[in-house]
DNA sequence: ACCAATCATATTGTGCACAATCTATTTGTG
DNA sequence: CACAAATAGATTGTGCACAATATGATTGGT
């Protein structure tokens, strides 16, 4: 027999983590389509709510794992539609400051039930819901620290 | 306080889930492009590697939870590649079914080892990966469920 | 046999992801 | 101070994802 056993698709992590990974976002955009935000966007935002002043591209990076190739243009549909500032930090002009405007501040509480209307109808429990998570973080720390 | 504690960003499973996806398929992806492969297409080969005959392209968005909006331009890619052939269904003119080329099958022994490669260095031990896995399977579950 | 409903795939338009590259600024070293 | 290296962000180009819609084939009910 020729066929490599490790790529059957019943031997794979990736595909599983890939698939479902779409699924639960999808089902956060359908929520967060009533605000008139993406999932991107979405998170964006709650890491500028999360921290207590202006944050820079690179740190909302560092907290979504994503560059400025993907950031830049979502920051600059997020400040069109009015829920952030930008500017560039005077005491070093590289970098761009990005703050939440009280309009975008407002929107948090407009989505506080998206991830529980979200995870709603998964079926997954608490116990294994924590359990995920510790696996993920733990793959996540394996992956940046191999990068 | 106003901040609704469940959109902390420590509280949030999708977007470890969401980072964890990209950064295994990012990995995936890198030692794909030696054989001029993404991972979308890969995950195809995949499908279609696995499977004893041709797949309709239902089938292989039911097995990678992709529809035909994704997996048409794919499979063109692929057919332009070499990797694989399409044509319609005589029995049912609906439908295309695809399969593997000559070139496509061989291309397989190419990518047998990239599985192994891309999960070397993440640290992540066998029984997590299966308890990983056991979980994604089961959110999968729901989330098709209650689609 | 008709034909409305359903089904399979393709098309269109928007918004990510990401590698590669570019530009402007800052920092470190002599 | 000069200036090469490093850094931060923006830009460019390709390829997904996915909702909405379009196209064409098939099916079921009368």
């Amino acid at each position: 027999m020729t066929a490599p056993p490790q790529l059957a698709l019943s031997a794979q992590l990736c595909l599983p983590l890939y698939a479902a990974a779409r699924g639960i976002t999808r089902r956060y955009a359908e929520l967060l389509a009533e605000v008139g935000l993406t999932y991107p966007q979405y998170v964006t935002m709650l890491a500028l709510w999360d921290a207590d002043g202006p944050l820079t591209v690179g740190e909302i990076g560092a907290r979504l794992h994503l560059d400025s190739g993907t950031l830049t243009p979502v920051l600059k549909r997020l400040e069109s539609a009015g829920h952030v500032a930008r500017h560039r930090d005077a005491a070093d002009e590289r970098r761009v400051l990005v703050e939440p405007t009280a309009e975008g501040t407002r929107l948090r509480d407009r989505v506080a039930d998206v991830p529980e209307q979200a995870w709603r109808g998964t079926g997954l429990r608490v116990e294994d819901a924590v359990e995920l998570r510790r696996l993920l973080d733990q793959l996540l720390v394996g992956l940046d620290a191999s990068a």
